[in-house]
DNA sequence: GGCTGCTCTGGAACGCCGTTCCAGAGTGGT
DNA sequence: ACCACTCTGGAACGGCGTTCCAGAGCAGCC
C-alpha cells in the first residue's frame, strides 16, 4: 500500500513464461497429485488469475503434454554408451520406469496419450537398438511396439498403484495388504493368484519389471522354430 | 395432467436399478465416449434426476469400475476348452483385445485402474495357462505379470487411438495420415521411425496384438542362457 | 380405513472445474 | 506524447460431481 509502483525492479520478480507455467505444474502434480494440477491453483501459485496461464498455454491438455514432454525428454536425454543392445533398451526402459516411479502423473498420462511426441522418441531408441540386435526388417515393428506396449503397460499399473495410496503407507506393509488379500480369495476360483500371492508380497517392482523386458527381449532375439540352439 | 395417480400399472414403466443404470452408463459411453458419460446425461436418459442414481451407486468410480466389470467378465464367461496353453492365453488376450476394441472407454479404465477386480479375473486365467506350460514355480508370477502388463498396454494405446479420431476417419484413412507424419521425420533423429513408416501404415492391429503375445510367449518357454550369471 | 416407517425418487442447490472475456497495466517504437 | 502490442488477472459462464431433502409410493400393523 505505502509503494505503488516504484521500487519495482521489474514488473514482477519474474514474469511469467511457458516454461515458469509448466515446472510449476510439474511440481503442483508431484505434491497434489493429477486432481491437484488446476488452473486456479496454479494461478495461485504463480501468484496471477487464471486467464494469465492462457497466454502460454492453450488449455489443460497442452499444460499435461508440456508436463509429460518435460518429465519424460529428461530421461531420454541421459545417453550413455551401453555394451549390447539388451543393456541398451534395459538403461532406456529403466529411465521411463523410474520417471514414472517419480512422477505417477506421468503414467497415467503416457498410458492414456502414447502416440504424442513423448514416446515417440523412447520407440525411436527402442528401434535403432532392435535394429543392432539384428532382428529382421519385416519384425523390427512388431519387436520394437511390443516393448513399448510393455513398457506402457508397466506405466499405467504403477500409476494406478501410486494412486492408490499416495502418502502414508509404504511399500512392504501395502504389498502385504495386497498379498493378504489375494491369499483370501476363493481357492477354486483364484487357485493360481492364491498360490503367488506369496511372491506379490516380496517381489521387486524395479526386477519384475526388467524381467518382463528380458522376457520380451528373449522372445525377439530367438528365432521361431525351438529346434535353434541357444544364442549367446 | 389428466390422470394423476390412476393408470400407472407400476411405479414408473421400469423401476430404476443398479443393473439398468450401469447398462445405460455403458451405452453411454460407448455412443458418447468419456466425456459423455455424466450424471446429468445419464439421468435424462433414465427419465430421472441424478439424484436418484446416487440410490444405485455411491459415485462415478464405482460406476466406471461396475461399468468396466460388466463389460471384462462378459469376455472372460467364454470359456473354450483350448489345445495347449499358449492358444488359451492367446485366445484370453484377445477377448480382452476385442472388447477394448468394441468399447475403448474399457481400455482407458483398465490402464488405469489394472489391481481392480476385472484383470483380476484375466491374471488368474494366464497364471494357471502358464502353469500348465510348465513354468518353475518361482517364475509363474513374473510371467504372468508381464503377458497382463503387455496387455495392459497395449489397452491403453488402443483407447488413446480411438480417442483420438472416434466417429470419422477409417482405420486405413488414420494410419496412412500417421505413417506419412512419421515419414516425414527428421532422418537423423529418428531414423529407425521413419524406417518402419510404411509397416506402420499395412500393419494389423491384432496380429500385432498377438505378435506381441508370441513374443513374450517364447520367452517364458525358453529356457534362460546357462552362462547368463543371476542379475540382481 | 388410518397410521407409520421404509425404500426410492428427482429437482434444487453447492462448490469446483476449465475456459472465455476484457479492461487495463506495462513497454518499446516513433 | 502517442500508439500498438504484449501480457496480466479478476470476473463471469456453463457444466460437472455430489449432497440435500421434501415427498411419493408401498408394505405392514393397528
Amino acid at each position: 500500500m505505502a509503494t505503488r509502483t516504484t521500487r519495482r525492479p521489474e514488473r514482477r520478480e519474474e514474469p511469467l513464461s511457458r516454461e515458469r507455467v509448466v515446472e510449476s505444474a510439474i511440481e503442483l502434480l508431484d505434491t497434489a497429485g493429477e486432481s491437484g494440477l488446476t488452473f486456479r491453483a496454479l494461478a495461485a501459485r504463480l501468484a496471477t488469475g487464471p486467464g494469465a496461464i492462457y497466454w502460454h498455454v492453450t488449455g489443460k491438455d497442452e499444460l499435461l503434454s508440456a508436463a509429460t514432454e518435460a518429465v519424460v525428454s529428461r530421461t531420454t536425454a541421459s545417453g550413455t554408451a551401453d555394451p549390447t543392445p539388451q543393456e541398451a533398451i534395459r538403461a532406456l526402459a529403466l529411465g521411463v520406469f523410474d520417471a514414472i516411479e517419480a512422477h505417477p502423473w506421468v503414467g497415467a498420462q503416457l498410458a492414456s496419450a502414447p502416440a504424442r511426441s513423448p514416446m515417440l522418441r523412447v520407440f525411436e531408441h527402442i528401434g535403432r537398438q532392435v535394429q543392432t540386435l539384428g532382428v529382421p526388417h519385416t519384425a523390427q515393428f512388431t519387436a520394437a511396439s511390443a516393448l513399448l506396449s510393455y513398457i506402457l503397460g508397466v506405466a499405467g499399473q504403477n500409476a494406478a498403484n501410486a494412486r492408490g495410496c499416495p502418502p502414508n503407507t509404504n511399500r512392504t506393509e501395502f504389498l502385504a495388504t495386497v498379498s493378504a488379500a489375494w491369499a483370501d480369495l476363493d481357492p477354486d476360483e483364484y487357485a493360481f493368484t492364491r498360490d503367488v500371492a506369496d511372491q506379490l508380497r516380496v517381489h521387486d517392482d524395479r526386477a519384475e519389471f526388467l524381467a518382463g523386458i528380458d522376457l520380451i527381449l528373449t522372445g525377439i532375439t530367438t528365432h521361431r522354430e525351438p529346434t535353434d540352439p541357444a544364442p549367446s
